[in-house]
DNA sequence: ACAATAATAGGAATTATTACTATTTATGAT
DNA sequence: ATCATAAATAGTAATAATTCCTATTATTGT
């Protein structure tokens, strides 16, 4: 992957945030430092991005959102305020349960806990 | 919600496969029994059932696939041949912790294991 | 049988994303 | 530094999934 002044503020911009942005929030971000990027880059990049393992991309319901945490982890999604907050949580039971039962040699465990979020407590 | 001829048949449509299919499939399917129903129709209606707890709406990457069955599971998910299976896993544990360390209340624990299924075992 | 209104077909619009192509840019070798 | 090669890009067109719109049709309570 040849260097790229154009990838390295992509990167940066996601890096630069816990928000998980969508590729749109990205390329908002971008054009204000780069005013002629186009969407399409963004888009490659952080495909390029992803498949070098340098962020991470998760599904929102049905919209692609990326995430500089590489480390294992899973999401406590909040119905009210639609935050989405990263948390680690154990799966290894699962993994061997899902494998003893099922027959299932599992990769990844893509969890997410839909749920009311600290902030709207009564 | 009045009756509808289309609405009963699109969700005999939907209970009658354990393929978790998309809008699209359910459209092609209902199509062969009345040939004039559009694939907006088909939406709707597969939205109504939603609503209605009738079926369940998931989602896969970023498609979204329709399921009968609305007792809690979760489904392993085959890198190889794409197929979606149904589990009963446990989440207690991880509703707890989340309650307890992230002072976060969960409705629903949505999980999908990423993995390799019985079919490609060397 | 009829009136009120939910449901529908068919197509247009929207949203997220990918593909295409001529031009630009990074980089390694001269 | 110059140059050649191929990767990266802008700008736009295309695609895929889904929602919206409107005139017409069908269901249901009276």
């Amino acid at each position: 992957m040849r260097y790229s002044h154009k990838r390295e503020a992509i990167q940066e911009i996601v890096y630069g945030t816990n928000s998980h942005p969508t590729a749109d929030w990205v390329f908002q971000k971008a054009r204000v430092k780069i005013p002629n990027i186009s969407l399409g880059t963004v888009y490659r990049n952080l495909k390029q991005l992803d498949d070098a393992q340098l962020i991470n991309t998760i599904y929102d319901a049905n919209i692609a959102r990326y995430d500089w945490n590489r480390e294992p982890h899973d999401h406590l999604k909040c119905k009210i305020c639609g935050d989405l907050i990263d948390v680690q949580l154990f799966d290894d039971q699962i993994r061997k349960t899902v494998k003893k039962q099922y027959k299932f040699e599992p990769d990844d465990v893509v969890m997410t806990i839909i749920g009311t979020c600290h902030k709207h407590n009564k």
